[in-house]
DNA sequence: CCATATCTGGACCGATCGTTCCAGATATGG
DNA sequence: CCATATCTGGAACGATCGGTCCAGATATGG
């Protein structure tokens, strides 16, 4: 089927390291160069593999996209409840404060801030991800309203934003060195406004 | 007293301008040319004023964070009470949702977001602006206790921390494009926390 | 084992980056 | 009005940017 010289690197382990560099760099701080090294191949098969910088971008996007909603979903579909994975959520992240992990962020809230409201490809893909991530948000706060731990009153579409606000606000407060304490203060207040019941006019 | 040619420009307004730059841009991506042209000054009179990038970047930093501040605390003092002020704060903020004032964002979380953990003075002096923010914040919070409109009981820090989160999340939102119903949706549950006293275990 | 298709390394491209430097312009203090 | 201190415009610097290109290596299908 194939001819010629076959490709003398995984095309996934290439993207795979192209993402961490553009994680920890974002995407215009990001080198050529820094990528070709972190890949681990040459320049001339980074831009026959990928085509150029941005669809490279592209690619590493939409990996982390689909590895975070993939983990995010599986996290939700084991947990006790939806709340107790929104609770472990939030948790696990505020207890990132102070390490290296909390430095880099999120790379689709990096990128939604990087990027605002530009008009290409990848500000467009970091903006859907972002309405991603609140859609499974309102789904698992749909749940959990089925699940009683929810006011069945509440809006989840309200909800949902109001958590994807949160979740972008803690991790711009970890990437500024908030710790452990703040970060749990931050995310215990964000909880409760969940699990109450709205204020009746 | 002065001996020599005088400035031809204002440093005031040069400063001014290259802080809006900055503004648009980023740290990273605004580019001396960028910055000279809006300025509209000369490649000499840049360095010879502002010594270099990162040091005028500083000083743009500088005059952001004052102006804010400043504006903030003329809000407080001026607002009937202090959750009339929070509460126009995060109304005034969603009610930019599509703007191009929303694109901008707030240069302190753009800084943070961007410098990260960084060690220079850039990355130092973001993370310093984004605490005054939260002791402004907490001040306005315990003013509110003291006026009865916020629950006595609770951690006036606590809250803080939560209400620079709030408004971070928002400024990612709104840069991703959130449209004014989500945002005040969002901002809405924010503020109820605040009201509403915390729960009784 | 040969013809072929593809990949690889690296030289190279023009553009742009932040920064330096200098010759000339210009207002001031004496 | 001259000497002086400072500013201004622009040329130029080396470094780096993203991207192109080609000669040579290499595995495959026939």
């Amino acid at each position: 089927m194939t001819r010629g010289r076959p490709l003398a690197f995984s095309p996934d382990q290439a993207a795979s390291a192209a993402m961490q560099v553009f994680w920890r760099r974002g995407f215009e701080a990001a080198s050529t160069r820094d990528l070709l090294e972190a890949m681990g191949i040459s320049r001339s098969s980074l831009y026959q593999a990928f085509g150029n910088k941005e669809l490279l971008f592209l690619e590493a996007l939409r990996r982390y996209r689909e590895a975070l909603l993939a983990r995010l979903e599986r996290s939700l579909d084991t947990a006790p409840s939806a709340m107790a994975f929104l609770e472990a959520l939030c948790g696990d992240t505020a207890g990132e404060a102070g390490s290296e992990r909390a430095a880099l962020g999120c790379l689709i809230f990096n990128s939604a801030t990087e990027l605002g409201q530009r008009g290409d490809p990848p500000a467009e893909h970091a903006r859907e991800s972002l309405a991603a991530i609140t859609t499974l948000f309102q789904r698992a706060l749909i749940q959990a309203q089925a699940e009683g731990n929810i006011a069945p009153e509440r809006d989840a579409a309200a909800l949902a934003a109001y958590l994807t606000m949160g979740m972008a606000g803690l991790r711009t407060l970890l990437k500024s060195g908030a710790d452990v304490r703040q970060a749990r203060q931050a995310v215990d207040l964000l909880l409760e406004t969940l699990k109450r019941p709205p204020p009746r006019d």
